[in-house]
RNA sequence: GGCCCGGUAGUUCAGUUGGUUAGAACGCUAGCCUGUCACGCUAGAGGUCGUGAGUUCGAGCCUCAUCCGGGUCGCCA
């Protein structure tokens, strides 16, 4: 039998312990445990940090016997004298002192984990998922937890002293066919329905400013039946928020004044504003890419003038399909890239859909892989385009421009990660605006809404919304940090007809409007305030905050790349009971296949 | 679904050209040690080499299939 904690009541937390001689109840984890024989040293784990407790002969001997029975990962109470240590510890927040105990708890023993909860650790991440519980003990994750905890916090205080309400919108709510998947919910009550998981609040933030509550917020979960990446969890949390009578401005406004906050409060980082701003076409021009990461160069530039005489097939392939040639200099890079490392490059571009990788090696002088095609000067006349210099490495990509843009913007991404010319500790943001308003299903040669539906064109687009629909920007943005995608948010369209002609430009019928969002549509024809709003990433803002790689590691129950939980092994099956009250029949299922 | 990387004691890894009984470190167990702090010393236990088939006199190593995990493309209005 375990001891209990009765007549002990913890009085510090086990970081949190400082005043020599004072008389504390500490409780929490065996970290380690140093057993000299005459004299033992436990060092006890809880949120806050470690503190050293103490046994030697001045210790009763039946606590000294149960001090050496302990293992590691045991949950105990000690309470003792805080004395001064002989030897000091600097490498610990309370390496000065140390817990001369007088009564020992060993409140719960513990199996031998199945591996050490260490503050490093190179245990695989599988093993550690499936014991989730064990991993969330050591230090790194626990800080982790423990900041998004306090971006939460500042969160809600910004909002709730600009005047945001907090409103909870439904879980269970229709589901609609258009972008992501969803996660369905079966009805009992109604068997054959459905119910769907929200891949946002998005509907129900709107009518709330419809209804007039002016400002809303709310931390929302929100989940998305796709393909799991590092930066995305098929559930996960967003910090939603709409504003009545704003425009876009206003609304960045806001959340620049958020960012400031919560950067300034959680790591002491302060982050100037306005926070710089590019459109949608530059950011794809300059980076190739929506959410081009600004910490590094290797700017993509436009040579196609400058090629467009050269005698090489693929070059002039390119231009009069009407393409583009593009390149990137990565700036000394031509020293550290072998000839292997560069045919990767290329193979990696393959893999994007490029035909290829032209490149220019200069490390003692430029060196060509199309030098055949050139005439004399023509080599001198790209290098000084692209500014290229002893020790560069210039990487060519011709096709469609499109093709071209991915392409150098993944490759540009990757030389900067190989050449570690990415600083950790700078947080540059950038507004992405003027973004498409429909995108090209090259597959079905149609236009499609890059948004939802609601989301407003630019006022000077909408004469373009027939003819030209490549022309048509939105009144969306995204906010990108580092490269990653933070949050995205639009103004809404709030005028009836030009909802309408919005649906019609989709090509959707009425039928198909009246089923998906009739009830939306509907609420608009009583009038609602100019209004729009955000989603703000909160897991990917704490990964970036925590200087995490993954989700994972500030998500605290995270699920893995098939969307499964290592730990609880769900999805599960469920018994035939359950699916008969669902009317649910499976017709097939993984298990067929074992 | 495509491509790339990985899977050998509890953990992290090594394992030569395919060749005797598959090793090390940490952890674990036992013993010793009165000032450690990644404590130290001694001894011990611990392996279906992810799984299945194949090639071979012989497979951790070669071949095929498959499972699991990671990254990425597709996908993510």
């Amino acid at each position: 039998m375990a001891d209990t904690m009765k007549g002990l009541k913890r009085t510090h937390y086990c970081g949190e312990v400082t005043e020599i001689g004072k008389e504390v109840v500490v409780g929490g984890f065996v970290e380690r445990i140093r057993n000299k024989g005459g004299v033992i040293f436990i060092v006890l784990r809880d949120r806050t940090g470690v503190v050293q407790l103490l046994f030697n002969d001045e210790t009763d001997s039946e606590i000294f016997e149960k001090a050496a029975g302990c293992r590691s990962e045991y949950v105990l109470m000690a309470k003792g004298i805080v004395r001064e240590r002989e030897s000091k510890n600097d490498k610990l927040k309370t390496g000065n002192v140390e817990i001369f105990v007088d009564d020992l708890r060993v409140l719960a023993k513990a199996q031998t984990p199945p591996f050490e909860i260490t503050n490093e650790t190179k245990v695989n991440e599988e093993l550690r998922l499936k014991y989730r519980y064990l991993d969330l003990r050591r230090a790194p994750l626990q800080r982790n937890i423990i900041m998004r905890h306090q971006i939460a916090k500042v969160t809600r205080e910004y909002f709730y002293e600009n005047g945001f309400l907090e409103i909870e919108t439904p879980m269970m709510m229709k589901s609609t066919p258009e972008g992501a998947r969803d996660y369905l919910i079966p009805s009992r009550v109604h068997q054959g329905k459905f119910y769907a998981l929200p891949q946002s609040p998005q509907i129900y933030k709107q009518l709330l400013m419809i209804s007039g509550y002016d400002r809303y917020i709310q931390l929302a979960r929100c989940f998305r039946d796709e393909d799991l990446r590092a930066d995305r969890q098929p559930e996960f949390t967003q910090i939603d928020l709409e504003m009545s009578f704003v425009d876009a401005e206003d609304i960045q406004e806001c959340v620049e004044g958020f960012i400031q906050r919560v950067f300034k409060e959680v790591i002491g980082v302060d982050i100037p504003t306005p926070l710089p701003r590019i459109t949608f076409a530059d950011a794809m021009n300059r980076y190739g890419s929506d959410k081009p990461d600004t910490r590094f160069g290797f700017e993509i530039q436009d040579i196609t003038n400058t090629v467009k005489d050269i005698d090489f097939v693929v070059f002039r392939n390119a231009i009069e399909e009407g393409g583009s040639v593009r390149a990137i200099n990565v700036k000394n890079g031509a020293a550290t890239y072998t000839r292997k490392e560069i045919d990767k490059l290329v193979e990696h571009a393959k893999g994007i859909g490029a035909k290829g990788l032209a490149y220019i090696r200069w490390a003692d002088e430029p060196n060509c892989s199309f030098k055949k095609f050139l005439a004399d000067g023509e080599l001198e006349k790209i290098c000084e385009a692209v500014d290229a210099g002893v020790g560069d490495l210039v990487l060519i990509c011709a096709d469609k421009t499109k093709t071209v843009l991915s392409t150098l913007g993944a490759i540009r991404l990757i030389c900067g990660k190989r050449l570690e010319v990415i600083p950790d500790d700078v947080y540059n943001f950038l507004w992405i605006t003027e973004m498409p308003f429909f995108e090209h299903d090259d597959e079905n040669d149609t236009w499609v809404a890059a948004h939802h539906p609601f989301t407003m064109p630019m006022e000077e687009c909408i004469e373009y919304l027939d003819t030209d629909q490549s022309n048509v920007r939105a009144k969306a943005w995204d906010l990108v940090l580092n490269g990653t995608e933070l949050s995205s948010g639009s103004m809404r369209i709030t005028d009836f007809e030009l909802q309408q002609r919005m649906f019609e430009a989709l090509g959707m019928t009425d039928e198909e409007i009246q089923a998906k969002f009739g009830f939306l549509v509907d609420a608009y024809r009583y009038a609602a305030p100019p209004h729009g709003g955000m989603g703000i990433g909160l897991d990917r803002l704490a990964m970036i905050m925590c200087k995490a790689d993954s989700l994972r590691d500030v998500t605290a129950f995270p699920k893995v790349q098939n969307a499964s939980e290592l730990m609880s092994e769900c999805p599960s099956a469920v018994d035939a009971e359950s699916l008969e009250a669902l009317a649910i029949s499976i017709t097939k299922s993984e298990n067929d296949f074992e």
